[in-house]
DNA sequence: CTAGGGGTAAAT
DNA sequence: ATTTACCCCTAG
């Protein structure tokens, strides 16, 4: 009786974790309630949320509530294995590319100083997930963005400066729209036709912020320069060391609600290259991990 | 009702 | 053998 009849599809996963979004961890009958997931929760039980919830932070944080029972269990059965030292939680990524056709650059070999190696999952996704995912009519402010995030997540201690740096940094290339102190996204989500944004963006005045970084008379917003991108890059990796492990943790199981963001970000990556890189690789990662299931099922259970 | 500890067994 | 979904039970 214990066993994986209904898979849990990604509409369900997605349903569930937009509904702790909404209503927070633990309000599992709230969400079943909730007519936005009902619809595609209906046939599990508020104690099917609490379980694939566990079950789901197991695998993403590495550190729920059942990893302990879960190493132990693999103690007693990995025979005489004793003492270990549990200092360390890091997420790596696996190459193991079977028959894939694309090469990649395989990040074994880190040449240099103590680079960081894999994951270059940053706040970017996160930030749009939580603006996706809290719906919120006019946008969604920093705060907001923030206690979304820090709430999901692994908070890093200067997260609130983060967050700041990457929200700004995210209006300046147009992958978000700023409109009294709120954050949207610009996608065209449902609409049919591609719409042309030539240029309108950034129409405030007032950068109420505290670095104009250079607004050049000419705007390159469309197309940042390549130094600019580096500069970037440069301050995003040592930024990202720290968060990138819970990150990348987290993102395993977020994967399947982001990897659409991802997939978005990608497509439309104008100049981007950095972001369209991150999130192909981050679309790569997400894929490994979700292998092949589209199964679709269709029982229904009395 | 929820959190969590514990378990069973199907799928992979 | 591990993962994953579901179940059961107990204490709040």
């Amino acid at each position: 009786m214990g066993a994986p009849k209904q898979k849990w599809t990604s509409e369900e996963e997605a349903a569930l974790k937009a509904g702790v979004v909404k209503h927070g961890a633990g309000k599992w009958r709230t969400i079943l309630k909730d007519p936005e997931f009902s619809g595609v929760l209906y046939l599990r039980s508020n104690v099917d949320l609490k379980d694939k919830w566990r079950n789901m932070s197991v695998m993403a944080n590495g550190w729920g509530s059942r990893e302990k029972a879960r190493l132990a269990l693999k103690r007693v059965q990995h025979g005489t294995k004793d003492d270990n030292s549990m200092a360390h939680a890091n997420a790596d990524d696996t190459d193991e590319d079977s028959g894939d056709t694309r090469p990649l650059p395989s990040s074994s070999s880190s040449p240099h100083l103590g680079r960081s190696k894999g994951s270059m999952i940053r706040l970017d996704n996160l930030i749009l997930e939580a603006i996706s995912n809290l719906k919120e009519p006019g946008g969604s402010n920093k705060t907001t963005i923030g206690t979304y995030i820090e709430d999901q997540y692994w908070a890093p201690p200067n997260f609130k400066r983060l967050l700041s740096m990457k929200l700004k940094y995210l209006t300046q290339t147009g992958k978000l729209f700023k409109a009294k102190r709120k954050y949207r996204i610009p996608l065209a989500k449902v609409v049919p036709e591609k719409k042309n944004i030539p240029t309108m963006l950034r129409i405030e005045g007032r950068q109420a912020g505290s670095s104009p970084m250079r607004v050049d008379k000419k705007d390159e917003l469309s197309v940042p320069t390549k130094g600019k991108i580096d500069l970037e890059l440069q301050k995003m990796k040592s930024m990202t060391q720290q968060e990138a492990a819970a990150a990348a943790a987290q993102a395993v199981a977020e994967a399947e609600a982001a990897i659409a963001e991802a997939e978005e970000a990608a497509r439309e990556a104008e100049a981007a290259e950095a972001d369209a890189e991150a999130a192909q690789a981050f679309a790569d990662a997400a894929m490994k991990t979700l292998k092949g299931r589209t199964a679709q099922r269709l029982m229904i259970r009395a």
